[in-house]
DNA sequence: TAAATGAATAATATCGTAATTATTCAGCGA
DNA sequence: TCGCTGAATAATTACGATATTATTCATTTA
């Protein structure tokens, strides 16, 4: 294959992905139908196949997309010149949960992907949480280097930073509250976290 | 209705709420007939509504005694002698974890529960979280008041420790993960809660 | 008279069938 | 040869008739 072949060949895998990305929007995973993008794509729905495996790796390619907007949205909010780490932390929370509270409002069928994943791709989770998590232990490494941060096991607090966190990123827990603006909890959640209970003191383990 | 009727009526409705929660247990809450529950108490299907307005009201009540039994496990791990706040808010934590881990074990239609719940009855899991917020909130102002703890609004502090713990105590977000085993990775959270990331220092806000 | 029954009714769930849809592939046109 | 089509097939889903089940209530029982 030519390199201007498989450009072209991007392009109408970049094609196919847009109009699914619409589709799923509008109407839902389940409701689309491969006719319906293959249609909106002006190819038959046998072509598709050419470009994606299956039905459910298109759905796949898409969160892929999405939770890749995600990342860049949240490391655009952290990278803001003159942040603290401390407001890093926050920006980086207020960023997510912002961003996944807007996809839920205006994509409802946003819970049936969440499902979809969980259940047949957890791995596209897994590797999210990865993702996730590596932002975080940026965060709190800069800010151990800037000495606001004082952390023993970056790894390890950074896995219970985004445990702490879950509560506002995980689209179903935010559609079971009615509410769409966390902001004074995550602020009081994020104080919480860096602040502590303790007031410095005590810092031995049990 | 004398005084001995009204214990005859409160034995038949333990009775009742007894073989329903066995039922619910082994066969899950839409599997169990009213029949099922009415044969169990060697009575007729009608006569259980003289005890209950409806089967969501036995799912209601089964829920509430398992919400009473979470509550008063979690308040004797902390009232336990010779605790520390930050022992006691660890004890807590595992112990509802662990309580939930077990029902989620030895119980798979409690998923089932949870949904019926959230659905139909949010007031009962509100009233839940309310209960929960109150024995937090405990703790933290025992912490507070034996110079453990620097907190500045205790409540507002107690819905910043609940809304940190949630990853733990969800049932469906414990039943998402594989595991069953989450001392570690609760008490790593724990350990974030009390010091914070902060070292004591910054306690200045935004 | 309080408790309980069991038949009647309304609401739900189940299940087999029909219809859609995902996926494959032999062949068509550049 | 490469990209594509459209019919064929397999899998899924939607539908509607049937059967269960929740709930009510007139009547019975102790």
């Amino acid at each position: 294959m030519s390199k201007a072949a498989a450009d072209l060949a991007e392009d109408t895998q970049a094609q196919i992905l847009e109009a699914a990305t619409e589709r799923f929007r509008h109407y839902g995973y389940r409701k689309t139908t491969m006719a319906d993008v293959a249609g909106d794509c002006s190819m038959s729905a046998g072509n598709l196949y050419r470009y994606f495996e299956s039905k459910s790796d298109i759905g796949a390619a898409v969160s892929v997309a999405w939770f890749a907007a995600l990342h860049q949205t949240a490391r655009a909010a952290i990278a803001q010149p003159g942040l603290s780490p401390r407001q890093k932390l926050e920006a980086y929370v207020l960023t997510v949960n912002r961003f996944t509270v807007e996809s839920l409002r205006n994509t409802p069928h946003i819970q049936e992907m969440v499902n979809f994943l969980c259940e047949e791709r957890r791995d596209l989770v897994e590797s999210h949480l990865g993702t996730c998590h590596e932002i975080v232990a940026a965060i709190l490494e800069d800010g151990v280097k800037r000495g606001a941060f004082e952390i023993a096991d970056i790894a390890t607090t950074a896995r219970a930073v985004l445990n702490a966190i879950l509560r506002f990123e995980y689209p179903p827990l935010l559609a079971l509250s009615g509410e769409t603006n966390f902001d004074e909890e995550v602020r009081a959640l994020v104080s919480l976290i860096v602040e502590g209970l303790g007031g410095g003191r005590s810092r031995a383990a049990t």
